[in-house]
DNA sequence: CATAAAATTAGAACGCGTTCTAATTCCTCT
DNA sequence: AGAGGAATTAGAACGCGTTCTAATTTTATG
């Protein structure tokens, strides 16, 4: 009983981690990021300065932790039913962002963080195994839609998938930055993406994106939200 | 001679500001974003630490004005000649990319300071005017394609814009942390253009398109960087 | 149980962006 | 020339992320 056990130690030192989520988490759903700091979240979860600092190596770090916890997302994607692939492309994407919009105080502060270009270290969301990890599951989805017919095969996925993911970052950030409204965000994005798609589909892959554009252009249009608030779902906890 | 000329106090503030602009710019020039510290701005351009502060309001206004002092951008974009309003979007995006190429050791950490989004202010890169001028130079050149029977008028020219838009920030965010090289910056924004521009294209636009888009696949599958080096460029002053 | 190793701790410190105060310099206007 | 006022100045201060040191606690091992 040696190697495998988590032993005290390591035990004690787990619990710690997990308290600095949370309190990290805590202080976001109360005030935002306006009391995140670095000396806040460590009173908080009774726990010295210097301690995130061990555990986590940044303040980057701490958040991207708090939220990869709070997302249940490998799980529910692999749930993922639709018609065809280039439905479940935008159900990944509607799944994903509905994260966001479903709790956009929780969130937008997280990617104020995650997004920050100058805290990016080996910490932070451009960890190249993160990259890797998450390509390689869009990628599949753009396999999967050039095996059945509707995105061309000579486009290379992995440059689809590369520009998908450059077009997500561009929503993300303008959303994070507050010029992207909230009820935007999900059709803007996937309008993107269906142009995108579009631009690399087949005649039998343009039919139904040629359908979602549409849809996704009048629901644009429309200059005032009009949709079910749900500003109620940050209370969560 | 009291409302229309400067003015000896104006004159004054205006030479300091300059100076500010220069010394943030040197700075830059000098040793990327490592002394970029406002108490490092104030102390080159001879100026107090408040100075900066009371002319410009924050450091992400100092350096976005460093950025806008060093382009001519509005100038020679007026000047692009092309065969039609398709490649002049291209043109025009390559002029706005060749800055930062030419260039990189400058305009990465300028970059990185613009797009930090802890830092927006009402002083930043998302200023309402900032925003407005700029979608509208790229409306028009939309607008003229759509004009040239090359876009399908029916899709909004403002929402493709602003899908432009989205995308450039993603590309530009990627560059600025690393995640992308200085030689796919180019070539890795355009092939978004195109395939988001082929996806709202009539049939004769697409023709232009299909062309540009293989290009710029060949171009990305090339693993290494072959082309010109352009460092030395840097070195300007 | 005792000892060694490992981690956390309190606390100071660094440099940063930003703000503030009180003094001072400089321009403008009469 | 001299008063009034606008801006800059030096300098301290605040809160921040991060790092460091020296002491202390806690666990694992013989």
């Amino acid at each position: 009983m040696s190697t495998d056990e988590p032993g005290k130690r390591e035990q004690a030192k787990a619990e710690r981690r997990s308290r600095i989520v949370h309190a990290a988490r805590d202080l976001i759903r109360e005030t935002g990021d306006t009391n995140l700091s670095m000396r806040m979240i460590a009173k908080r979860a009774d726990v010295s300065l210097a301690t995130p600092y061990n555990l986590f190596g940044s303040k980057h770090a701490v958040v991207l932790a708090v939220f990869e916890d709070e997302r249940d997302f490998t799980e529910r994607f692999s749930k993922i039913k639709a018609e065809n692939a280039i439905e479940r492309i935008f159900e990944a994407h509607a799944l994903a962002t509905s994260y966001f919009t479903e709790d956009p105080d929780f969130y937008r502060p997280l990617w104020k963080v995650l997004l920050d270009a100058q805290g990016v270290n080996d910490t932070g969301l451009a960890t190249p195994e993160r990259l890797e990890r998450n390509s390689k599951a869009w990628e599949a989805l753009i396999d999967d839609a050039q095996n059945e017919g509707l995105l061309d095969p000579a486009f290379p996925a992995d440059m689809l998938e590369r520009t998908l993911s450059f077009f997500a970052n561009g929503v993300m950030l303008s959303w994070s930055m507050g010029t992207l409204e909230t009820h935007r965000l999900l059709p803007s994005a996937a309008l993107g993406y269906a142009l995108a798609l579009r631009g690399a589909a087949t005649a039998k892959g343009m039919k139904i994106l040629i359908g979602k554009i549409q849809n996704l252009q009048s629901t644009l249009e429309e200059p005032n939200e009009l949709q079910v608030p749900v500003k109620a779902m940050s209370a969560r906890n």
